[in-house]
DNA sequence: TTGAAGAATGCACACGTGTGCAAATGAGAA
DNA sequence: TTCTCATTTGCACACGTGTGCATTCTTCAA
């Protein structure tokens, strides 16, 4: 079996005790010791086993990280951001895919309780509040992103998809578009809810209409699903001269379509999307977005959760934190002024 | 504190024991007890600690992986497979990414001992001989994928990029091409080095003559250092016809440069990648470039790992286990026969 | 020399689970 | 009734760590 604090303990002739307070550098043991027995453990290649070290303090300097698809490239940027946070802080992360299955969700939240995790970290879009009530029971923090019940929670970070979405719409309004449509994502729940009320909100203070043809939901959010709506939007008796789609990769789907249709882009009508995942500036013509700060949305997350877990001396830990991040719109070559 | 076994022993006044033998439907239990434990603790929400069981099974259900960088599309669609298989089986997942930085590695591997996971799959293209010494020491079964290194482990499972660039390289030739370069990544090792194997194989069986010129690397697989790597090619007295690059993103940022300067693609260069990541398809043109089962790669790992954990009753355990998986050729658009 | 105080270390228990072995219980046969 | 055997359950220990408390050792003052 591997070595224990026991077996550097016999090797030192002292006792287990005395090892576990040396490698913790308590003020007990003296300077020697501390030092003698720190080079004995190197030696033997002594490594502590969180196991037992969990089981004894509570606590597993695990977060829990619960996503809908890891390969859904935002949600990687995302990750990519939580990663850096938590290896800094020493915290390792125990990652799984609810895959939008919420039998599969519950799964998940077990086994996070079963290996108790110190935190959760939910990107997940959905997430049932039955799985939520369960969760704050167990006491573990939890801390979502871009949920779509963002503010129920205690603590939460999520992007102003709101402001974002009028962002963009500002922006194709001010480039003379009239006749604006909205390509959703049905199973983005409050996100895609959310766009959709930015882009309504910004046409009515226009005085634009908004013929009820011109939003359409897919069920889902990747380039396909982006190519099938576009039938959608082109066999409708007018043209829209511009298509807000709900994210990038519906945007990438549309224009590929677009293109293969041979109808131009931007000449003929503007197509912008939303996130600015890393493609986003390599389509032909290069996406007009809006970018989310995802990396920073991570790394802030994962700040909010350690915040909570190991508390500054002086601070009090907050009873609520809610971060409202904002992004920036990214003027790029897929949108222009319609041709009247 | 949480709901212990021993608690439910005490609401079923039975022995700890008992409780422990009924949960995991231990014969020595009459059918009734089980039965009334079962409800009782479900009743209660009992949820059993991992620590403890890991403590002293010596088996904590969780698997390790190890990849560069989260957010790269092409390890997402890998852990997407990983994923899948892992939880199928019970299993977690522990994730960590190295950066392609050593010290880093050094101290994922570290903790992934501490936590006492039950294997260990490595995606990362480069991982020391040091830190696999130290794993196959600690007797963590280790499976690479795609790794430089591969046939020096005893589980490995990669695809075979020697095969799959003499396709692509074929496929350039047949159309006629003759003045073919290669854009490596140098920060990928063995895998740069085996396209660029393949590559040179199948120019040589053709008879044709590579100018050192037309190999050119650089550090780093994503489209910027595409478009880059694209001045370089453009600056040299001679242009190729076509342009082999390491992988999609790569060639992304080619078409794009491309694009930006007003060469055509493909009537003036082709352009071919490699691994087929989601995008490729969506470019502009759509993207010619060999289909790397990544998904599958991922699953079959994890499949392999497990594998090696719960070994089935009736099999051995196989002493090494190496699996190479071919790809298979995409023609798009990208790629058209040179005008000469 | 004795005593007291402070520094350093060990003892023993706890965390929640799994399991070999002994013990208890019940049924059936002599 | 008594004995045997099969079935069911409990006892007690182990896994590796952390920590309150008692104990030992050292030092220094009275």
């Amino acid at each position: 079996m591997a070595i224990t604090i026991k077996d550097v303990a016999k090797q030192a002739g002292v006792s287990h005790s005395t090892v576990s307070r040396a490698l913790h550098g308590s003020s007990l043991i003296s300077d020697e010791t501390v030092e003698r027995i720190r080079q004995i453990a190197v030696e033997m290649g002594y490594s502590p086993s969180a196991a037992a070290r969990s089981l004894k303090t509570n606590r597993s300097r695990a977060l829990g990280v619960i996503v809908s698809n890891i390969d859904d490239p935002f949600f990687g940027e995302i990750l990519q951001g939580i990663e850096e946070v938590a290896q800094e802080h020493g915290y390792s992360l125990l990652m799984a895919a609810s895959q939008h299955d919420p039998e599969r969700e519950q799964v998940i939240v077990q086994d996070m309780r079963e290996r108790h995790v110190d935190g959760l970290i939910v990107c997940s879009a959905s997430f049932s509040a039955e799985q939520r009530r369960r969760l704050l029971e167990y006491g573990i923090p939890i801390v979502l992103v871009n949920n779509q019940a963002a503010e129920e929670y205690r603590y939460s970070i999520y992007h102003d998809d709101v402001d974002g979405s009028r962002q963009v719409t500002r922006h194709l309004i001010e480039l003379g578009h009239r006749r604006i449509a909205y390509l959703g994502n049905s199973l983005s729940g409050r996100t895609t809810l959310d766009r959709l009320t930015g882009f309504r909100l910004e046409m009515e203070s226009a005085g634009l209409t908004l013929p009820a043809e011109y939003i359409h939901e897919v069920p889902g959010g990747r380039p396909e699903d982006g190519l099938a709506a576009l039938e959608y939007f082109l066999a409708l008796p007018e043209h829209p001269t511009a298509i807000f789609c709900f994210n990038d990769m519906l945007a990438i789907g549309v224009l590929n379509g677009l293109h293969t249709v041979g109808i131009r882009v931007p000449e003929d009508i503007s197509v912008v999307g939303f996130d600015n995942i890393v493609f986003s500036a390599y389509t032909n013509p290069s996406l007009t977005t809006l970018d989310q700060p995802k990396h920073y949305i991570g790394a802030e997350a994962a700040r909010l959760i350690l915040g909570l877990l190991d508390p500054p001396a002086d601070k009090q830990v907050p009873q609520q934190q809610i971060q409202k991040l904002k992004g920036r719109l990214l003027v790029r070559l897929s949108s222009a002024p319609p041709i009247q």
